[in-house]
DNA sequence: TGGCTATTTGGTTATATTGCCAAATAGATG
DNA sequence: CATCTATTTGGCAATATAACCAAATAGCCA
């Protein structure tokens, strides 16, 4: 494996391992609708704020989304348009997970 | 947020945490050519053939891959033809993170 | 300035991940 | 059966994640 495309696979794997964390995808699907400051976020979700504010960090760093101060607080919203069709073979992995009950349930973590 | 959710947001995770990391993703690329024993993913990757078939597991866990064991030999093959697509969206934040100039070097694991 | 709200950062703890080695298992072949 | 190859599993050590609380920072308004 040589060194290009050693670095493509770990920029990629950076990417989806910002995603891969129910809240962060909970934040990004809410962000799919319109950005949000990072109080509602926080209330919506139902965690500490210094965990959310770390959640959009990572989301933040890996450049999915993109942060905007007004005023006193921070409004998030989605860096790259296409995250709703990126979901689409995630879901064709879980409909054929459930039709062929492979057991996926209980591996996430929250 | 409702339990379905949850419940959704979860299993999302669980595939997206299974392919973020840069070996699997390797393993995916190579599988999307061809089906592979695990050997002969071993001697590309270069890592212990245990590393190797624990990747495998995470990624079969996930519905990610398929086994198939002939003779004394597993050979692996995606589960779910799509990932090929998948990757547009990941490309995209890249492309994004490349002209922005998003520090998303140095973030990733090996 | 002082106090209030919003957000980030640092510290700590618990848990998860990853990689290696060694040992166990399974099939092929002499 | 003995042995060889291929693969998986268990155990261990190092590192990374994630959640909370507390403290620091930044902007608003009286």
């Amino acid at each position: 494996m040589d060194t290009k495309r050693k670095a493509h696979l770990n920029a990629r794997a950076t990417v989806l391992k910002a995603m891969a964390h129910p809240t962060r995808l909970f934040i990004i699907e809410e962000l799919e609708k319109e950005e949000r400051c990072v109080c509602a976020l926080t209330e919506q979700i139902g965690v500490d704020v210094s965990t959310v504010s770390k959640h959009l960090s990572v989301l933040k760093q890996a450049g999915i989304v993109i942060d905007d101060k007004r005023g006193n607080q921070v409004f998030y919203r989605l860096r790259v348009p296409c995250i709703l069709n990126f979901f689409g073979c995630v879901e064709s992995v879980l409909e054929s997970n459930a039709s062929d009950q492979v057991s996926v349930l209980g591996l996430g973590s929250q």
